[in-house]
DNA sequence: GTCTATATCATGATAGAC
DNA sequence: GTCTATCATGATATAGAC
């Protein structure tokens, strides 16, 4: 997944793992049924510990909705658990689950969903709860760009990181990005509903 | 940029443009040096736009820093300009600039940075007066989740679209996603300051 | 089950007639 | 400049010996 799936061939593949040309076929039959076990083989445990984070949260809260922060860290956590498996097993994998979005190959397409299924729906149910007066709609919306800035923080990449001006610190360390990420998606997700009419230029300053 | 770099095949291209197979190598040299200047025909007037709308605010503010909303608006509003022009120009623009920095293809990597540096520049500086209490790494990391909604958006790739219970009803307007997108990311560059630290579960309920 | 050898095909690039 | 024809390469997949 540093290349993209079109671009990894069987024999770079099977080279670097040191077995046979034919292995790949013999034992998955061809290119995407491989591809399609490593998916479910990486996300597979993860969304099911994002789950049974939130199970646990959800069991000690008792019937009360839960904080915004708590949601998110039982999505941003386990991210961090596949990212402390050693080098460069960790990096990799958070690029293949972050770019498997991003991947024009169809077949990905395919099994993202399927993947996805519960997760999404039980952590909109938490966030129904935690904001009850966003309507639906947006609420929708706003997950979207929440999974979007974690699929494209996951996958290392980064438009700011070649300009001279912006050299960061703490490149590698995903536990402090992550920790920077959560109160930028809360607040987000908090943030007042924009007005059913946007002047084309608005007024602004309000931060001044 | 549907199919990404590599499965796009140079026959692909000139079957569709009705031209002839060795077009290509004689206009552009290579398929690299074609998908460079595709990129450049994009991107560059994008960019200008945006750096050309913020000079426009700052001449207006006179001095006085601009507001987050307008910031985002500089930012985000061209891209609007590029989804409005004729299906499917519109929508396939907007998905090769979102995919640009996901792309796996080493060649985008070298002439991306030099296409943003000046974006990349211009807005730091214009954020770095809007939230003056805000530390640098800090600010420049929230620019980096920016970026990263943004680029994930206009790519409309969804995690949450194929999952029955999270029907959307405007799914094609761009304006009515930006529309939403903004507030989301003001609210996100604006967040409160993260604690330097942070225990492992958080006390959460704040927006019970 | 694992290997070698190979079939089949698509790709990027080029040579050379026009 | 534009075309046809072709080259060299590397891809997935498979047949068949061991």
């Amino acid at each position: 997944m540093q290349q993209g799936y079109v671009a990894t061939s069987l024999r770079g593949i099977t080279a670097k793992a040191g077995v046979n040309l034919a292995a790949v076929n013999y034992h998955f039959g061809c290119k995407e049924a491989l591809i399609r076990e490593v998916f479910e083989r990486r996300l597979g445990p993860l969304n099911a510990a994002r789950i049974a984070h939130l199970d646990k949260l959800e069991a000690a809260a008792r019937g009360r909705p839960l904080g915004i922060e708590q949601i998110i860290e039982a999505i941003v956590a386990p991210v961090l658990h596949v990212s402390k498996e050693p080098r460069p097993r960790g990096t990799i994998s958070l690029q293949l689950l972050g770019r498997a979005f991003s991947e024009p190959a169809e077949t990905l397409r395919e099994i993202l969903p399927a993947q996805y299924r519960e997760v999404v729906i039980r952590f909109k149910q938490a966030l129904t709860r935690a904001l009850p007066d966003m309507p639906d709609q947006e609420l929708i919306w706003r997950m979207h760009f929440m999974f979007g800035t974690l699929s494209y923080t996951m996958t290392g990449n980064d438009a700011l990181k070649l300009i001279a001006t912006c050299n960061r610190e703490d490149g590698d360390d995903a536990v402090a990005i992550m920790r920077r990420l959560i109160p930028f998606l809360a607040a987000g997700l908090r943030a007042p509903l924009p007005a059913l009419q946007i002047k084309r230029s608005l007024p602004g300053r309000r931060a001044a």
